[in-house]
DNA sequence: TTTTGAATAT
DNA sequence: TATATTCAAA
C-alpha cells in the first residue's frame, strides 16, 4: 500500500535509502507517489510484472531510477545500485544525446522487444563490470538484444534514459565533451572513425619514408604527419594493416621481436604472463590479470618480495623461492611514488628452474593511446623527483659469476637474510595472509613491496658485510640449475613448453596422499604445473574450510 | 576496414 | 606505474 509506505517514510525518511516499488499500486497513482518520494531524495524503481513500455517511459521521465520487470532476477538486483547511484550523481538533465540510436538498427534484434520505433535498446551494464563502451552512443552490442527477455533484464530507450538522467558512467566524458562543443563550438577532439584517404595514406607514407625504418612507430608517424583529428591507435592500425599488406617498407626492427629479443639473449621466450602465475596488480593489491584470478594462487615468494633493494636503479638478484628453495634470479628496479621515502620495487626477470615464468610487477594499459595528440605541446614536463642515492652508498656488488653472465647485468649480489625455505604449512599460510616475514618466522607481514626508505637503507650494509664480497657463499644452484646460463643447453632444452616435470608430478602424488610429508620436497616445480598445483590447493582448502587455515 | 581488448615492451 | 607498441579478435 502506497499510503503506508509513505507515512513510513514520512516518519523515518532517513531510514530509506532507496524504494522500490510496484508501478500498480492500489491505492496511489504511482507518479504521485513517485513525485512524493522524489521531493524527499529518495530514489524510486519501480517494477512490474508487465514491461508496458509508455508507463516505463513515463516514470522514467519523472525521475525513476530505473523499471524492473518480474520476475527480478538476482543479476538484475546486483548491478540496481548502480543506476540509483548513476541517478544521484547525474540528477536531471534532459539534454537530448543526439546520437542517440542512429547506429542501432542492425541485426533487427529488437524486434521482439518493440522498445521504440527506432528500436534503440539499451541492455543495463550487467553486473557492473563490463560495458559497452561504443563511441558515446546508447548502443548495444548487436546480436544479444535478444537475451534481453531470458535474462529478465528491463530494457530500456536511449530516450527514456536520457530524459531520466541516467547515463553509463563511462561515457561521462564524452558527453561532457559533447557539452563543450555544443556550447562553444568545435573542440575538434571527438573521436572519430578514421578513413584512410589517399590524402592522408600520402601523409603516412612520407612519415614512413621520413622515418625510416627503425624509427616509424605509431607515434612518430603521427607527429610528423601533423593531422589532427587522428589518434596514435589509429595510426598504429593503420600501420599494422600495411605491414601485414606488406605495402611499407617498415619492418619491426629484430630488436623490437619478442622472440627475437630472447634468442639474442640466450634465453627462453617469456612466457604468456597470462598462463601461469599472474602478475601482481598494483592498482588492486592482487595477484593476477583481469578476468583471470584463478590463476592468482602462486606461491608468495614468486610475487612479493620481501626483499629490500636500495641504491641501484636496475640490478638483479637473487632470492630464494620459499618453496622449492632454489634461486631465483631477479632484475628489479626502483620506483618512486609522490613521497620520496617511499619506494617501490618492480621485478623483471625469469626464474631459475622456472623458466617459464615470468616475474613482473608491471602492467600497462595505454593510456591515452586513443586521445588525440595535442599538436602544440604545452612545455616540456620533467621529473623532479631523483633517487636519493645518498642513502645508499655506490658499492660494486658484482660477482664473477654476474660478470661472466650474459643474463646479469650490474649489479648482482646475495639478499641478506633469506628465510630458510618454509615448510608446507608456512607455504599455505603466507600465501594466503601475505608475504613472509623473514625477521620473524612466525608471523606474517601484510606489507606489501613498498618500503621506506629506512627499511632500504640498512640493505646494502648487509650486503656488504655479508656475501656478496664472497661468490663461494653463492648457493651452488645458481649453476647446477642454471643449464640457461649455457646458450647451447638453453636452447635444447624445451623452451617454454610448461612440460611437466617428473619430479613434480611425484611431488603432486605426494601432497595428495599427505601434504605434511610433502614439505620441503626438493623438487622443482615446474612453472606449467602451477595451475595443477593452484588446483590442487583449492581442492584441499575447500575440503578442509572446517579448518581455520 | 577500423576499432578495441589485452598482452607485451619501454 | 604510466605510456607505447603490437597482436588479434570484434
Amino acid at each position: 500500500m502506497a499510503s503506508v509506505a509513505l507515512s513510513m517514510i514520512m516518519e523515518q525518511k532517513d531510514d530509506y535509502k532507496l524504494v522500490m516499488a510496484n508501478i500498480n499500486m492500489p491505492d496511489m497513482d504511482s507518479l504521485s507517489f513517485l513525485r512524493v518520494l522524489h521531493k524527499k531524495e529518495i530514489p524510486v524503481i519501480f517494477m512490474s510484472s508487465e514491461m508496458n513500455v509508455n508507463v516505463a517511459k513515463k516514470a522514467l521521465a519523472e525521475g525513476a531510477c530505473f523499471f524492473l520487470e518480474k520476475p527480478i532476477s538476482l543479476e538484475d538486483l546486483k548491478s540496481m545500485w548502480q543506476h540509483v547511484y548513476r541517478k544521484i550523481r547525474t540528477p536531471r538533465k534532459y539534454k537530448h544525446k543526439p546520437n542517440c540510436g542512429t547506429k542501432m538498427n542492425s541485426g533487427n534484434d529488437c524486434q521482439g522487444i518493440k522498445i521504440n520505433e527506432a528500436g534503440d535498446v539499451l541492455r543495463p551494464p550487467l553486473g557492473g563490470v563490463k560495458r559497452n563502451e561504443a563511441g558515446g552512443e546508447c548502443s548495444l552490442a548487436t546480436g544479444h538484444a535478444l537475451d534481453i527477455d531470458k535474462q529478465n533484464t528491463c530494457t530500456l530507450t536511449c530516450k527514456a534514459q536520457e530524459a531520466s538522467g541516467i547515463k553509463r558512467p563511462i561515457d561521462d566524458k564524452e558527453e561532457q565533451e559533447e557539452v563543450n562543443r555544443d556550447s562553444n563550438g568545435t573542440t575538434g577532439d571527438k573521436k572519430h572513425r578514421a578513413v584512410w584517404t589517399p590524402e592522408l595514406h600520402l601523409k603516412f607514407t612520407a612519415a614512413l619514408s621520413a622515418l625510416g625504418d627503425l624509427k616509424s612507430r605509431p607515434k612518430a608517424i603521427l607527429k610528423l604527419m601533423n593531422v589532427p583529428n587522428i589518434t596514435v591507435r589509429q595510426v598504429a592500425s593503420h600501420l599494422q594493416v600495411q605491414r601485414i599488406r606488406g605495402t611499407d617498407t617498415t619492418s619491426l626492427p629484430s630488436s623490437l621481436s619478442r622472440l627475437s629479443n630472447c634468442i639474442n639473449r640466450n634465453e627462453f621466450p617469456p612466457a604468456k604472463q597470462s598462463s601461469l602465475v599472474c602478475q601482481y596488480d598494483q592498482r588492486t593489491s592482487s595477484f593476477g590479470v583481469q578476468g583471470n584470478t584463478a590463476q592468482l594462487d602462486a606461491p608468495n615468494s614468486l610475487i612479493t618480495s620481501p626483499i629490500l633493494l636500495a641504491g641501484f636503479n636496475n640490478h638483479d638478484y637473487r632470492r630464494q623461492n620459499l618453496y622449492s628453495g632454489h634461486t631465483i634470479l631477479s632484475h628489479y628496479t626502483n620506483h618512486h611514488t609522490n613521497n620520496p621515502s617511499e619506494f617501490y620495487l618492480r621485478s623483471q626477470g625469469q626464474f631459475q628452474n622456472l623458466n617459464q615464468i615470468r616475474e613482473t610487477s608491471s602492467f600497462g594499459y595505454g593510456a591515452g593511446m586513443n586521445e588525440i595528440m595535442n599538436q602544440q605541446p604545452l612545455g616540456i614536463e620533467e621529473n623532479s623527483f631523483r633517487t636519493s642515492e645518498s642513502h645508499f652508498p655506490s658499492m660494486n656488488y658484482m660477482t664473477p659469476e654476474a660478470a661472466a653472465s650474459p643474463y646479469i647485468s650490474g649489479n648482482t649480489f646475495q639478499v641478506p637474510n633469506e628465510p630458510s625455505v618454509m615448510n608446507q604449512e608456512q607455504y599455505y599460510t603466507s600465501s594466503l595472509t601475505g608475504p613472509f616475514d623473514s625477521q620473524n618466522q612466525n608471523q606474517f607481514s601484510t606489507e606489501g613491496a613498498r618500503l621506506t626508505t629506512e627499511l632500504l637503507e640498512f640493505v646494502p650494509e648487509q650486503i656488504a658485510s655479508g656475501n656478496t664480497t664472497n661468490p663461494n657463499k653463492f648457493p651452488a644452484d645458481f649453476n647446477d640449475g642454471s643449464q640457461k646460463l649455457d646458450t647451447t643447453a638453453g636452447e635444447a632444452s624445451s623452451p617454454n613448453e610448461n612440460q611437466p616435470l617428473s619430479e613434480y608430478d611425484e611431488l603432486l602424488k605426494l601432497l595428495e596422499e599427505d601434504p605434511q610429508e610433502a614439505s620441503c620436497v626438493g623438487s622443482v616445480p615446474n612453472a606449467g604445473d602451477a595451475d595443477r598445483y593452484c588446483e590442487w590447493l583449492r581442492e584441499t582448502l575447500l575440503e578442509n574450510s572446517t579448518d581455520p587455515l
